[in-house]
DNA sequence: GGGCGCGGAACCCGATACAA
DNA sequence: TTGTATCGGGTTCCGCGCCC
């Protein structure tokens, strides 16, 4: 598979005991909170890693494929869960029918809240350190890149290191996903969490254009910043701000060839976590300067 | 090498904020 | 109100360095 040929397989944190407290509870929220949390699972599906190690990164790989990842329909995503729970327990005992009201169908959701907002978080992150090591913050330059909703500016994306760590954060996160033939899995091509990739950093550079974008030093020993963003629909990573964006990058995105496709994806492997050796150090210290010289967005060089 | 301790990443959950 | 997304932080575990 494709998975189990990675170079860069960053093992997903494994569960070695298993869940002492998780015995018996009844597929129910839990009281109070009506919220239903790991406990809910069905019994067993936990063990060897298999929910958060397996189950998950696969569930993750298919919303990240071809469809606008913004507005996957409930059923469907219900379908993708069950075809993929099958295929994942196929060899133990866990067998389920999955519920949209159901506790699987509810903690993968909460999963997969967690997964796109990776997208959001990752270029926060990869930003801000640029601005730090670059000094720039405190320029004048920063407002004069008034770029925003512009895709002109969006030419050439794939060079952009900011992208190529954030797509590379996708990547991280569907380690361990494994074959599900009844989603023919081998042929999604994480299009989709691309372009949430380039959406999630246009939407920090349009934050940083706007002045939105705001970085503090925190007067502790050592020098720590915070990124402070307000808060609201028109500063978040959300659909209705940014689901236009995502769905008009996602055409020439899946417009692409599969082969140029896949040079997009081995520009992120130097930001892919690694498991042992040749540990990478991402740092943001390749940052190019030729952003000038796009010509087409799909141009390929 | 093997045990130990530490630092930090990953995972998860409850609280909170926000939307329907 | 109920339902959903996000935040903050507690807990668990990994990986590394240190000492024996």
């Amino acid at each position: 598979t494709e998975a189990s040929q990675s170079s860069a397989p960053p093992s997903k944190r494994l569960k070695t005991k298993q869940e002492e407290g998780a015995m018996e509870l009844a597929n129910r929220p839990k009281a109070g909170t009506g919220k239903f949390t790991n406990q809910n699972l069905p019994l067993g599906c936990q063990d060897g890693n298999l929910w958060r190690g397996t189950y998950i990164p696969s569930l993750a790989h298919w919303c990240g494929g071809h469809v606008d990842p913004w507005t996957i329909e409930a059923g469907e995503l219900r379908d993708a869960m069950q075809v993929i729970w099958d295929e994942v327990y196929r060899d133990s005992e866990v067998e389920h029918f999955i519920t949209l009201k159901g506790a699987i169908f509810h903690v993968a959701k909460q999963r997969l809240n967690e997964w796109r907002s990776g997208f959001a978080a990752t270029p926060l992150m990869v930003i801000t350190t640029f601005f730090i090591q670059e000094k720039f913050y405190n320029s004048e330059q920063r407002t004069e890149d008034n770029e925003g909703n512009n895709n002109k500016t969006w030419t050439g994306m794939w060079h952009s290191p900011f992208i190529l760590q954030t797509f590379a954060s996708h990547f991280n996160f569907v380690a361990g996903h494994t074959k599900i033939p009844g989603l023919d899995s081998e042929n999604i091509t994480a299009r989709a969490a691309l372009a949430l990739a380039a959406t999630a950093v246009c939407r920090v550079l349009t934050l940083v254009a706007q002045g939105s974008f705001q970085l503090e030093e925190i007067p502790v020993a050592g020098t720590v910043w915070e990124v402070i963003v307000p808060d609201g629909e028109s500063f978040g990573f959300n659909i209705q701000t940014w689901g236009e964006m995502t769905r008009k990058l996602l055409k020439p995105i899946t417009a692409l060839s599969d082969a140029n496709f896949a040079k997009i994806v081995e520009g992120t492997q130097c930001y892919v976590k690694t498991s042992t050796k040749g540990k990478e150090k991402s740092s943001t210290a390749t940052v190019s300067d030729n952003e000038d010289d796009f010509e087409d967005l799909l141009e390929f060089r």
